[in-house]
DNA sequence: CCGTTGACCCTTC
DNA sequence: AGAAGGGCCAACG
């Protein structure tokens, strides 16, 4: 069954184990196009609730603009309660915190 | 089928 | 570190 980007963007996000982030690019990479990094954005402002959407953010860390999530500062909570490391710029950890998938979980799509 | 749209990414200043 | 401009690609009408 061929699904869509979005629908592949979905399970992926559902994927990130807490504690963990992705990135925009990251999932359109794992989903197929690494280049269609905007679909992923556009797919998460249609997706369905109950999908870990804060843990994913910008390729340098930064956390998406503030009309998601109801706030930067909203997400950057949600984050730390999860145990995500922040750095003094109040971007996110990556080196520390990026999410690896592992090849059995990519095989679920 | 073509134009518009968008929770991005990269380069450069 | 932050801001501006250009490019990419799939979904939708």
């Amino acid at each position: 069954m061929e699904q869509t980007f979005p629908q592949r963007i979905y399970k992926l996000v559902s994927l990130i184990p807490k504690g963990k982030v992705a990135t925009y690019g990251q999932l359109a990479l794992l989903a197929g196009n690494p280049r269609a990094s905007r679909i992923v954005g556009a797919a998460l402002a249609k997706a369905p609730s109950g999908l870990p959407c804060h843990r994913v953010l910008y390729r340098d860390g930064s956390l998406c603009c503030d009309r998601a999530f109801g706030g930067k500062e909203v997400q950057r909570g949600l984050l730390k309660r999860e145990g995500v490391l922040f750095l003094p710029t109040g971007q996110v950890d990556l080196l520390h915190c990026l999410w690896k998938p592992d090849n059995s979980l990519l095989e679920l799509l």
